[in-house]
RNA sequence: GGUCGCGUAGCUCAGCUGGAUAGAGCAUCUGCCUUCUAAGCAGACGGUCACAGGUUCGAAUCCUGUCGCGAUCACCA
């Protein structure tokens, strides 16, 4: 980045200088490893302008950089490209740089802007599946990469708690569980209050049934089934806030988040403050009255509120019901508000599945034909589905992959390929399983963050995740054996070294880490992981193949080794960053 | 039907602010463990970048249209 500011800098000149025309901005990119040369200068957009031919305006350029900056060693032109070869002085500075600081790559926080990153927000009344999963790296990993780029992040979610389908898990418990809870049966407490929700429904369907075979038509009957009249009697006395129903809400809520608690923190992610729907849809309903009243809304005859959006090109959208209640979009209102009253704000990032792109651009006219400046600053980090090879997961069919299960299972897998390898010696029980959950983990992390958000994923749990190629533990393999010849280089190798010549695998990884602030930065802009992910595994592959060719730690003289070993932990302690980006753990050994 | 997203190797994905001969992994095949960890390395095979136009010195990348897949357009969340 510095380098490019400065290269912007000197060519600009030397045009000034030998064209008598200004301009500011140059493409640069890297060198196809065909050709020799460290960066390359795209020398087309400029012929037209200065009216020149590639050659003259390269040599040109090239001779000017070789007499004005002390990191030009040489250029080399071919067809329209100026490729620039940096001097071995300017890679071992950059060594040295790298070796020395630690945050390689993330900004300072000196000024921090305040960003609010929402992601996860589950229903409470169904236990994490894998589209939580992905939900929850995503926002965790986006929240780090956005710290990383000197914002103050605070991670937050909306835990819906409120409605109808919380009432039908608390009927069903009453009915049928005979007091049952997490403590007398061992179950989680998500799957406990999961279990009634679907008791609820098979409950459900029965009684419909049962009233079709006696007549009913069956719109009737659905609306009849007495089990769903004691649920919405449920949520009534729920808002109306009856002392028993409340105590069985809150006792209920309870389990779940105690059960969603141990998901999460098997899962690495964390949050700063939650939300509860419970609490912020009054607010909501405030504001829309007030919208109401000041005109930016309008009432129809049954007393339903709308909002009309069909001048920027949508439809009219509820705000409240007929009956006065909430709907999702209400809430939603209150909770963006009452966020910003308690954070001072640059910025708020909604991690939500793409199915919610639609309700996300209302939301956001919305607040803003409310007149809150910051509407501009939302955005919604808009995400696709993870289906399996047969399709969508549906929770009907029972090919929802449960999230703990499938934590489970890539433990598992890590276990059996790692006693397989038998690499450690040393370890007991306690210290290898932590091992292998950190493997585990990283697969599936890595598998799902290395996809660009915007793209759906096939997820195959047969086949389940690859450990070998480009994957989480293959760079975390990497990691382990860069630590092992840490630990072996049994000489100072902190010392700067000067006059060592790099080899051009040597200097490719160094061009490589050179690239990771901005991808930092680009990530950031792009809230993508992914961008992160792609670098890491370039990394790695291109150390591996230096690596395989060349010993480290072998028959070297001092200086070969010292500068290997510098590098080793340059390239460790890159992969080290940006897997904490990405939120996976990277091992010693494995 | 309207709107949005996606379409790159058999499979999973990079590459997209336009640049040199479109890259990886998996799978299949060939070599490499007496040497710093083989969850590795080197190589082979595999492509009409969905299709058709347009923009220009140059298009997988930008624009338009067509086709295919998905999402959404609820007094569900």
């Amino acid at each position: 980045m510095q380098i490019k500011e400065s290269l912007n800098k000197h060519i600009a000149s030397c045009i000034e200088e030998n064209y008598n025309k200004t301009i500011t901005a140059f493409e640069f990119q890297a060198t196809r490893k065909e050709f020799t040369g460290d960066l390359t200068l795209v020398l087309f957009p400029l012929l037209k302008t200065l009216r020149t031919n590639p050659k003259d305006l390269g040599i040109s350029i090239g001779n000017y950089l070789k007499k004005n900056t002390d990191f030009v060693d040489d250029f080399a032109i071919i067809k329209g490209f100026l490729n620039l070869i940096f001097s071995n002085d300017y890679f071992l500075n950059l060594l040295e740089t790298v070796r020395q600081d630690d945050h390689y790559g993330f900004v300072d926080t000196t000024d921090a802007k305040q960003v609010i990153v929402e992601y996860s927000s589950p229903n409470t009344n169904k236990p994490l599946h894998l589209g939580h999963i992905r939900n929850n790296l995503l926002g965790f990993s986006v929240a780090r990469i956005l710290e990383a780029n000197g914002n103050k992040v605070i991670k937050t979610q909306i835990i819906n708690d409120r409605g109808i389908h919380i009432c039908k898990s608390m009927v069903a418990w009453q009915k049928f569980s005979n007091g049952e809870t997490p403590e007398s049966s061992g179950i989680k407490g998500d799957k406990l209050v999961g279990k009634y929700y679907v008791k609820f429904d098979e409950v459900y369907k029965s009684e419909i049934e049962n009233l079709i075979y006696n007549g009913y038509s069956e719109q009737e009957a659905k609306k009849e089934a007495p089990i769903l009249k004691e649920a919405q009697a449920m949520l009534k006395s729920w808002e109306a806030g009856d002392e028993t129903v409340m105590t069985l809400w809150n006792k209920m809520n309870n389990w779940v988040y105690a059960g969603f608690r141990t998901t999460y923190q098997d899962l690495g992610v964390n949050f700063d403050q939650n939300y509860f729907e419970s609490e912020t849809y009054l607010i909501g309903k405030k504001f829309v009255e007030k919208g109401l009243n000041e005109g930016y809304f309008f009432k129809k005859e049954d007393g339903s509120v709308w909002v009309d959006l069909t001048d920027e090109g949508l439809d009219e959208k509820l705000l409240l019901r007929a009956d006065g209640t909430a709907v999702y979009m209400t809430q939603d209102i209150g909770t963006a508000i009452e966020r910003v009253k308690d954070y001072d704000i640059d910025k708020m990032v909604y991690t939500v599945g793409n199915e919610q792109d639609y309700h996300f651009k209302v939301l956001f006219l919305i607040l803003k034909k409310l007149g809150f400046d910051w509407a501009d600053q939302l955005y919604h980090l808009s995400y696709g589905m993870v289906d399996l090879p047969e399709g969508k997961m549906k929770s009907r069919e029972g090919t929802v992959v449960d999230a703990d299960d499938l934590m489970k299972e890539m433990t598992q897998t890590a276990q059996e390929i790692g006693e397989d390898l038998g690499k450690l010696e040393g370890y007991d029980d306690i210290q290898k399983l932590q091992l292998f959950r950190a493997i585990g983990l990283a697969a599936l992390k890595y598998y799902i963050l290395k996809v660009e958000p915007t793209k759906n994923i096939v997820f195959n749990p047969e086949e389940s995740v690859d450990f070998q190629g480009n994957t989480g533990p293959f760079i975390q393999y990497t990691y382990a054996r860069i630590q092992s010849i840490l630990r072996k280089a049994d000489f100072n190798f902190d010392e700067k070294i000067n006059d060592f010549q790099l080899n051009d695998k040597e200097r490719d990884i160094l061009k490589i880490i050179q690239t990771f602030p901005e991808t930092v930065e680009q990530a950031g802009s792009q809230h993508s992981p992914a961008l992160i992910a792609n670098f890491s595994y370039e990394l790695v592959k291109k150390f591996n193949s230096f690596y395989q060719e060349f010993p480290i730690l072998g028959d070297n003289d001092l200086t070969t080794k010292t500068a290997r070993v510098q590098l080793a932990k340059c390239v460790g302690q890159t992969i080290e960053n940006a897997f904490y980006l990405l939120g996976i753990d990277v091992p010693e050994r494995m």
